[in-house]
DNA sequence: TGCTCTATTTGCGCCAGCGCAAAGACGCAC
DNA sequence: GTGCGTCTTTGCGCTGGCGCAAATAGAGCA
């Protein structure tokens, strides 16, 4: 695949790439190929096959998981210059969890052969990909700690947190969280129901923390939710 | 250091060693020490720079997190030939967590430097500990997860069954969890408090599930166990 | 054997959060 | 604009699980 100045730019962004030399850049796109999704269209499916890992490119990707029973959850929330099934793709079994595409995306895809030849050849990618599993294992390890010791009030207040640090983009009524975000993916990020996010933000919504609508959520005034993602004294 | 014949063996058993030449279990070896950790003690705490990378030989050793607050997370309990600090001695921070010798522990270590030497010489190593990162991701997220859907009394039956699958020995009575384990561990472990978790156990004691004592679980029936993990149907 | 220390059990009151059900609001397509 | 489908809000009742407090039981030690 020919390499613009931009793609490698965002390759260089990308955490995985991060540090290389333009040469081996450039030699990792001769054998990237790009896939385009379309919004609420999957990358993979949990359970397939983990053959291929990505780097998304525009757009946002969220990664869900499945309990036997039925239940969501929903891990994290990907956009541009983040990979996918870096991990899996390299233990050659099959994904644990779907990747489904919440705005249209555009990603770069690799054979997981390919990756660990890249590895071979440029040690360095082989220890970025080592940093980068130990940086999201960390984590979801605090992610576990918070939702083993604390309450969802809380839980909410830091999901919404995280995701403005993602994806906020900045507007005159505060943070907006620009992608579609339903009660339910809420619910579902933080391990608890539609209906209880929803009392949340209400009151929320009456205290001028946030503004939200259908899908939507803008952060009016972060410090206040940062107070009560991180139980501080409230100011008088 | 002087590799005894046992001590190969442990290696080739640990699962970041499977399928390595001989020789290069001896060069490992060669740049290992040996650490003794008394029971109660600490290989390690959370926020120390992480240096060191461990496989114990001989005891067992739980890893724990402590949260902001002072509340308490069990994230697991390791064995010979498990090895903790894998992914972070490879990613030069401070230990997200703490490691405590439950019983009197032996174990090997190594410094961070050493590894990273030895994985540019044998990739093989390089790529068994992602494999192994990737295990410990999956199984995490799984937890994860499990702890997001699922009630107290069926999380804290699938704790009981993973600790057997770990550390069950074998009696008349059923299957011991061989190591000290209290209310408050398993609570710690399951994300609940030490009060639910001796409701739960006395209960399925009178249902002759279990028999317990003083920091000691006997897994009577294992399958009865299964039946809460899993929701299967009641046999009548 | 008795003492002490720690783990466990259990009664009790309480409340955070669940989840149904029904009504309301919003966005989109025709 | 009208209608439809989906998302959101909210009343209501309920219950799982929390956590204090006090009693009880083991384990180890002198």
């Amino acid at each position: 695949m020919e390499a613009t100045g931009n793609e490698i730019a965002l390759l260089e962004g990308a955490p995985l790439f991060g540090g290389m030399e333009r040469e081996a850049l450039e030699a990792a796109y001769q054998v990237a190929y790009r896939r385009h999704v379309r919004q609420g269209e999957f990358f993979f499916f949990q359970g397939d096959p983990a053959t291929t890992f990505y780097i998304v490119q525009e757009g946002r990707a969220r990664l869900s998981q499945l309990t036997p029973e039925g239940h969501q959850v929903i891990i994290r929330y990907l956009g541009p210059g983040n990979g996918m099934g870096i991990i899996v793709a390299l233990s050659d079994t099959v994904y644990p969890l779907s990747a489904e595409a919440v705005t249209d995306c555009l990603a770069l895809a690799w054979d997981a052969d390919t990756v660990i030849d890249l590895m071979e050849r440029y040690p360095r990618l082989a220890l970025n990909g080592m940093r980068l599993v130990a940086g999201r294992f960390r984590n979801l390890q605090n992610r576990y700690r918070e939702l083993a010791t604390e309450r969802v009030e809380r839980r909410v207040a830091r999901a919404l947190l995280r995701l403005a640090r993602q994806t906020g983009r900045r507007t005159d009524e505060g943070v907006l969280l620009d992608l579609p975000l339903s009660r339910q993916d809420l619910g579902e990020m933080t391990g608890t129901t539609l209906y209880t996010v929803s009392r949340i933000l209400r009151r929320w919504e009456q205290q001028g923390l946030i503004a939200s609508g259908r899908e939507r959520v803008v952060i009016c005034n972060p410090h206040g939710l940062v107070t009560i993602a991180e139980d501080l004294p409230e100011p008088e």
